[in-house]
DNA sequence: TATGAATGAGCATTCATTCAT
DNA sequence: CATGAATGAATGCTCATTCAT
C-alpha cells in the first residue's frame, strides 16, 4: 500500500515551517524554490500542497487567525466593561502576542489591495464578520447593562474601522507610531462620549 | 541646436499618458515596455525619466493628488457646517470623481504594505499631514462657534482613520458596499455625539 | 492468497481503458498521472505493465490492429474483383469503422518520424509484410484469372503506397479532403489501366 | 538612434545557423537555450525572433524549399520526356542534394501528425498546391505532345501521392530501402502504361 | 503486487536593464 | 537625447520516475 499521509496536517506543517522566512523575507522576495528547501520538501512537493505563494500564505495566515481568535475569546471571558473588551480586539494592532499574525495580514491585505482575489476577499469577509459580530455582542452587552446609549448600536462598524484605519496608516507613514496609545485613547474618548447619563467634560 | 525638453513636464506627460494603462491593467502587470511603448517611447527612454515602474506610480499620484487638493480647498471654501466639511474630505473614498485617483492609490497602498520604501512613507505623511491639518482647522472653527465640543480635538485622527478603515474594508471584504452612506452615516452620528450642549438623540 | 492476475490482460485492459483518453487528448498531452487516474490504477501500476506512453500507445495500436485485421480479412472472402479487394484494404483510411485506429496510427506515425524507435520500425515492418503479402496474393489472383496483367506485379508496393501517401497528405494539408473518392477513383483508373485485354478509354 | 536590424535577415541567419544542430540532434530533443547558446545568441534574443522550436523549424523549412524550388525549376528547364520531369520531383525523397531538407521535412510531418498546426497546414497545403500545379503542367505537356493518353490527367494527384507514401514507409520501416529504385522503377512502369498508343511490354 | 507521495532535473518564458548607435 | 536590440538571470512549473510501505 502506498505511504498514508495526512495531507491537511502536512499542509500545515509546510505552513508552520515556512513561517519565519517570510517574516524575515516577505512573500514577494521569496521563490518557490526557497520555500521549499526551507520547508525541508521538494518543489514538486511544494506543488502537490499548495497552488502558489499566496496560497500558502493565505493556510498561514488561517492558522495563526484561529489560534488569534482562541486566544482572544479567552480573554473576552474575563473582561468587564466595553471599553476593555473593544481593546481586547484592538490588541491585535500592536500587541507583541500578534506580531506574527498582524505582519503576515499586513502582507495578505497589500496582495489583496494589489490584485484581488477572490478567496481572499471571501476569507477577510469571513473574518470581518466574525469579529463584527463580536462587536455586536459586546456593545449590546453594553448597552442592555446601561453602560453605553443606544446610540452606540450605530458605531459598531465604526470602532471596528478606526482601529483598522489608524493601523494602515501607523504602517504607511511615520505617523501613529504608538498605535497602542492611539488606540486606547481613542476608546476611551468614544466611550465617555456613550456612557449612559449625559456628561460633557 | 538640442531640442530643448522640460524634463519635468515630459515626465509628467508620461506619467499622464499611461494613467488609462495602469488603471485599466493594475500596475503590477504591466511591464516596462508596455508602458513605453503605450506613451510612444523607447524603454530607454523610460529609464531616462523614472527609476521604476513605481515610480511612475508615484508621479502619477502625486499629479492627481495635487489636482485633487486644489479641488477640495475650494469646496471647503463654501462649506458651513463642519460635518459637510468632514465629508468633502471623505468624498474622496467613494465619489466618481476621484475614482481614478482612488484606484490608484489603492495600489500605491497595497505596494506600502507588501514592500515599503522611503519616498512612499515619506510621501505618504506628508499627504497625511496636509490632510490632518486641515482636519484640525475645520474642528478649531467648529469649536470656536460652539458647533462641537473642546473634546472633538481628541478625536481628529480617530475620524481621519475611521474614513480610511472603511475604506479599505470596502476594498478587501465584501461589506462596506455603500461606502458613501457608511461614511456619512457615521460623520452625522459622531457629530451628533460632539455637539456642543449634550443632547442624547 | 496473492490475487492471481494475467498480466497480459491487464495490459490489454489498461490500454483499452486509456483508448477514448488518448483519442481525445493526443497522447502528447497526456501525462502518466492523467492516464493512470483515468484507468484506475496507480502511476506506479503503470509502470509494471508499460515503460512509456508510447508502449502504451503501441499495445494499443497492436491490439485494434488485430481486429481490424480480422475484419477486414473476412471482407476480403466476400469480394470478387480485384479492385474491390483493394478498397478493402484503403477503407483503413477513410472508414468511420476504423477512425479509432486510422487516428491512433496517425500518432504513431508522427512519433515514428520524430523519433524512431526500434520497436516501431519492427511493428511497421510486420504490418507492411502482412499487408503487403496480402496485396501480392490479390494481384496474383487477379492475375492468374486473367483480369490484370502481369505488369501489374510490379505495381503492388506502389499501389499501397499511394493510399498511404494519399492519407498523409489528407492529414497534413487541406487538399484531398475526400479520400475516399480519391482512393476510389485512383483505383478504379488503374485498375482499367491494369486490366487484361486492350484498353482504352 | 536605436541599431538598425534587419530582422528578416537576422531570423533567417538564427534558422541557418540552427540548421546542423537541428539535424544533429532532432528539433525534440533541442531546449531554446541549446539553440540560442549554438546560435550566438541569448535566450532571449531567440524569443524576439521566433515563438518557438517549431518556428524556427518552419522557418528553416521555408528557407531551404524555397532554394530547393529554385533548383528543381531550373532542372525542369532542362528535361524533356515526362518521366524524366516526375523523377527530378520525387528526386527530393531520395537524393544526396535535398538529404537536409528531407529529414527536416520530415520532422515538421511528425510535429503537424502529433500536433497539427493552422500555419503548418497552411504551408503544407502551399507547398502541395505549387507541386501540384508543376505536375499538372508537366501531364498535360506529356499529354499535348501526344507523350501521355488524356486519361494520365486523373493520375496527377496519384503519382504524387504515390513517391510521398513510398518516403513515408520508407521512413518508418525497414523496407523500401532503395528509394530511388524503387520510385524510377514505378514512374517507368507507369509512364509505360499511359504512353499513348498501345504498350507492349 | 499496488500504490501515490515525494522528488528535482529540466525547461520555457519573462522582463528589467544596459548600451551602442 | 532617444532608442530598441540584446541579454541572461531569475523563476514558476511540469512530470517522469522512484521507492517505502
Amino acid at each position: 500500500m502506498a505511504i498514508i499521509v495526512d495531507k491537511a496536517q502536512k499542509r500545515r506543517d509546510i505552513a508552520l515551517a515556512s513561517k519565519a522566512l517570510i517574516l524575515e523575507k516577505g512573500i514577494q522576495n521569496l521563490t518557490i524554490a526557497a520555500i521549499a528547501k526551507n520547508a525541508g520538501i521538494g518543489k514538486g512537493t511544494f506543488y502537490e500542497y499548495f497552488k502558489s505563494k499566496e496560497a500558502l500564505l493565505f493556510e498561514l495566515v488561517e492558522i495563526l487567525m484561529h489560534a488569534h481568535n482562541v486566544r482572544i475569546e479567552a480573554e473576552l471571558e474575563l473582561a468587564e466593561r466595553t471599553a476593555d473588551k473593544i481593546k481586547i480586539f484592538a490588541d491585535f494592532f500592536y500587541d507583541a502576542k500578534s506580531s506574527e499574525l498582524r505582519e503576515l495580514y499586513k502582507m495578505f491585505t497589500g496582495i489583496s489591495l494589489l490584485s484581488p482575489q477572490k478567496e481572499m476577499t471571501a476569507f477577510q469577509t469571513e473574518c470581518f464578520d466574525y469579529y463584527y459580530t463580536w462587536f455586536e455582542k459586546i456593545i449590546e452587552e453594553g448597552i442592555i447593562s446601561q453602560e453605553l446609549k443606544p446610540v452606540t448600536r450605530q458605531m459598531t462598524g465604526a470602532i471596528f474601522a478606526t482601529a483598522k484605519g489608524m493601523f494602515i496608516i501607523s504602517q504607511t507613514t511615520e505617523r501613529n507610531r504608538d498605535l497602542k496609545h492611539e488606540i486606547h485613547s481613542y476608546v476611551d474618548t468614544l466611550m465617555a462620549l456613550l456612557a449612559y447619563e449625559g456628561e460633557e467634560r
